[in-house]
DNA sequence: GTCTATACTGAGATAGAC
DNA sequence: GTCTATCTCAGTATAGAC
């Protein structure tokens, strides 16, 4: 907290509010007041609404990747770090079903207002997505490891849809139990197709 | 279009306009200029913006049940029901990829705004639940299905919201070759269970 | 009575000058 | 950090057209 700049405490704010509200209907006055400074020191550090969300972007995105190598360093084998993802559901239950994904949230809103910074906001997920591949590629499935990321990424997006519109997490636990189920499977496919010479999709 | 009043114009253009925008971002101006009257005059209409929302929510409400009776007696078996399902997949795709599920992009901007109609938007989810529900029932899977009838909730949300925010509809075809697997499988499972006293999951 | 249009008010937002 | 300009919005008052 002490070394931290007040951009930086503006940016955390705006962070909160952009989940918890949504980016369209979180006003200036709404940051400001989270952080404690008039509306006037505020232009000092951003002269729009716009700039800020970059800065969210960027924060989230640095945040992601330093989440995502911790869980490199954490997880030895590949299926160890991929379900690290999938636990991600389990962990952030309850603001899930508060506010839902952070990043898939964020991307339908700017992607219907056509925001200029939907393209950076959709970096979120692809670090995901690259991620991802890379685990499953490291798992032997390179032929088809980006069906398989997108394949996640779109199974967690769909429970996490679910669970926001009916604030109710009950299903979250029986989801990620397929999902895990899923993956075994995937290993298992791993292993005969090392042994055709082609899948058998 | 003749006989269509004008409360039915303004609900339509509100509807499209919802879709396309989002609720929050549509102000009154935007749907009186859509429907060619002036500003003041829908007053006469609607009261109030949430007027009209519950309007729209009506409207796709009927539009959806319609949609599902339709689908019950186009489908003899309850598989090709489902698959009527799972086909609005492909056959919305352009429109998913521009402005993503009109169901789920709905609730879940009410639900982050917190609105006071998002049990009425819910309803729309609940319709296809119910009615998914009832044909995993005919399918033979009494026990789970309502956990099926989430899961494809969830799977087709979860592509919905991943061909929005990426704006390419190419990996909606893959997905759905899979669901139309799974549903294969959960027949084949069905036959299985038929023979065992008790299911094996 | 029903529908429509014009003109207005007040709140709240961005934006910026000082 | 205060104070102001301006814009857009929801909502209202009111009067004319059918």
């Amino acid at each position: 907290m002490s070394d931290k700049t007040t951009r930086d405490h503006i940016v955390e704010a705006a962070d909160q509010l952009f989940y918890r509200q949504g980016f369209e209907p979180t006003s200036f006055a709404d940051i400001a007041q989270a952080v404690r400074i008039s509306r006037g020191n505020f232009y000092h550090h951003f002269k729009s609404k716009d700039e800020i969300l970059e800065a969210v972007i960027n924060l989230r995105l640095a945040h992601t990747s330093k989440m995502l190598r911790q869980w490199e360093i954490e997880g030895k084998q590949p299926a160890d770090r991929i379900r690290s993802f999938i636990h991600m559901l389990i962990a952030n239950r309850a603001k899930i079903k508060h506010y839902g994904c952070p990043v898939g949230t964020l991307c339908t809103e700017l992607a219907k207002l056509n925001h200029a910074s939907q393209a950076e906001a959709n970096r979120l997920f692809t670090l995901f997505r690259t991620w991802l591949r890379r685990q499953f590629t490291l798992l032997g499935r390179k032929a088809d490891a980006d069906t398989l990321a997108m394949h996640l990424l779109a199974r967690s997006q769909g429970i996490a849809t679910l669970v926001h519109a009916f604030h109710d997490e009950k299903f979250i636990q029986r989801e990620v139990k397929q999902l895990y189920d899923w993956l075994e499977a995937c290993t298992k496919d791993t292993a005969r197709m090392a042994h055709n010479t082609r899948g058998t999709r």
